[in-house]
DNA sequence: GACCATAAGTTCTATTTTAGAACTGTCAAT
DNA sequence: ATTGACAGTTCTAAAATAGAACTTATGGTC
């Protein structure tokens, strides 16, 4: 599969993965909401090699996820900043990160805290679902095909067909 | 940079990406939510090629996401289950999907729509504050280093530098 | 008994992507 | 005139991926 037919795919995950669906797009994101802005900022504190920093910036500026902003003139400079659709990933950073809090610490405990601004405590994220406010578990939600669905959704053909094969045979 | 150093940065988003970080393993992990077991399921709906497969669920069952469950007995066959550790990701899952829905969907609109069981309403997932309960948005949001952060974090290097560089010049 | 199907991989080669380092162009300051 | 900052581009070697064929174990069919 190449990265763009994934675009295409009627899955909104699959989109959002041609997006941020690989580890420099997600390094470079976290960065931005670091307020890391310039080329060599991000150089520097990822590591990443100049010549895919360029790539991926390029490919976040295609998508819209960041726009380019001039800082100077004479050498005209540029700095990168997140658009609307950009802060609209604080979520999926959010998530990734509790993740890894909760799942993937050493002993020394986390590397980052966060402290919500509006209450000034300590916080972790939590989603909830947007009609009644309770916390969300996968075995809460029932998935059901939306406008966009693919007629035949590739997604469960061929369980759907173990599962006529068995409803047959009995 | 390498994948298993990433494992290591003192940062939970590197070491989450370092887990699910590739678009593979994110398409692996919503055919685990749309409860999806087998390889040969797994191969038919994704068109990820059998090698690839065989080696990101090895990944994922190596880090605990994933757990291997024999379903028959001779010859051994085995389905690939969801741990809790897996169970965890799904804020990641689900805020990457409600983000392709805002801002990757053609015109026919969202492939799939989720109902929350709890309440039988359709939904969106919206992430709060664990303490005060209020929707979360970046600039809300101050980043404290914690217990496992570097001495001197790389993060910031070269910003801070010029800061100082600033500040010294005039 | 020979032949086909199922399931879960493994092996092979060609192509694409990435890593790592060096190089380019523009301007400012020394 | 030289040095340094900044934002890239170019180069080659190494690694990852795509696509297809092959393997192993078993059960059922002609």
């Amino acid at each position: 599969m190449k990265w763009d037919t994934l675009e295409e795919e009627p899955c909104s995950l699959a989109r959002t993965v041609a997006v941020i669906g690989d580890r420099w797009s997600l390094l470079i994101l976290r960065e931005c909401f670091l307020r890391i802005r310039r080329f060599d900022d991000f150089q520097g504190s990822l590591g990443i090699t100049r010549h895919l920093l360029a790539d991926r910036l390029k490919k976040l500026v295609r998508f819209g996820v960041l726009r380019k902003i001039p800082y100077q003139e004479a050498p005209k400079r540029y700095e990168y900043i997140l658009t609307q659709k950009g802060l609209d990933l604080y979520p999926i950073i959010m998530s990734i990160v509790h993740w890894g809090n909760i799942h993937m610490v050493d002993a020394r405990g986390r590397p980052l805290l966060h402290e919500h601004k509006s209450c000034g405590k300590m916080f972790d994220p939590v989603m909830v679902c947007s009609e009644c406010g309770e916390p969300l578990s996968a075995k809460a939600v029932h998935v059901h095909p939306g406008p966009g669905a693919r007629k035949s959704s590739p997604v469960h053909a061929s369980a759907r067909e173990r599962a006529k094969r068995a409803a047959e045979s009995s």
